[in-house]
DNA sequence: TGGTTATCGTTTCAAAAGAAACGAAAGTCA
DNA sequence: TGACTTTCGTTTCTTTTGAAACGATAACCA
């Protein structure tokens, strides 16, 4: 009858799920408001914001997202005109998505909001402890790593 | 053009929702393999754990469920046996949810490993570190307490 | 070379999600 | 009392999700 003990809201797994479903929600009142974004598009985005030309191969491994997420989120930001989806010209398997100007401007527009965003989300966190914090981050993903059950860690973005 | 140096993989919100869906995915496979359980049936049956008679209401209020989650999943946790479900003497609206003894065993069965999972997943970091950690988990958590556009935060389950 | 295998992005399809509306049961208050 | 409001849990309805299957292209290799 041990289980009896048993805290939910002191369980880790679910004190991350609970922190970060309460960050994201939040957040995606900032995009989400006044651009439409879901959380799919407004990472598919904010990942061209980096690098001109990428696949959906490389959008799916990046950020996170499974390929058929990907897939429809950047149909529906074309739709929208703020990406363009050329055929691969090496590899025809491939698609080359890039940003158009409406793109460009809709993400000047975002990412200081989001980044806004994250300063006054950590304002009473001091760099130290930031630092403490994402070392124990760091350390429970290096765990993961070693369970092959675990989905894999995207690479870093550069 | 300044958002060209916005990276998603150091952005905090992306760090937290990463972690935790990487955390969660293989949490799922430990409940989920062999007793068949969705995210928020665990969370309901978790929930039981601890308080012999509860409410729909009150489950969506701590475990950080919407209602119609909470409901649906309290349904198929009594079709599976695993809880009843009897209408409220004192408020009629209320339901009283309460465990049977297949909920219990099965509970006694998944807890522990449970327990072993978050125990593994710390393995590499200390008591102090996980203090800190979940000091900067609660600033964070203050700050979206006082933004009105942000979700409630669930009470402490006691 | 030709046959097999792997990878690309899309689509299918069944299940899950969640905002909104709902009926039923309390609570409020003139 | 009786009208109005609030709260309970469920259901409706549309959208989203994601595993699996798919056709198309490329890579491998005997």
């Amino acid at each position: 009858m041990d289980y009896a003990t048993f805290n939910l809201s002191e369980y880790l797994p679910y004190r991350l799920a609970l922190l970060s479903e309460r960050v994201s929600r939040r957040l995606s009142l900032e995009y989400g408001k006044d651009h439409g974004l879901s959380v799919a598009e407004w990472r598919v985005l904010v990942h061209l914001a980096r690098s001109e030309e990428v696949s959906i191969r490389e959008i799916h491994t990046f950020a996170n997202l499974d390929k058929p997420r990907v897939s429809r989120a950047v149909s529906r930001l074309e739709a929208e005109g703020l990406l363009r989806k050329e055929g691969g010209k090496e590899d025809q398997r491939l698609i080359v998505i890039s940003l158009t100007d409406k793109g460009r401007k809709t993400l000047a527009a975002i990412v200081p909001d989001a980044l806004a965003f994250e300063s006054n989300l950590v304002q009473t966190v001091s760099p130290q402890e930031m630092d403490q914090f994402l070392s124990v981050v760091e350390k429970l993903h290096k765990v993961l790593d070693d369970d092959p059950l675990a989905a894999p860690r995207p690479p870093l973005d550069q």
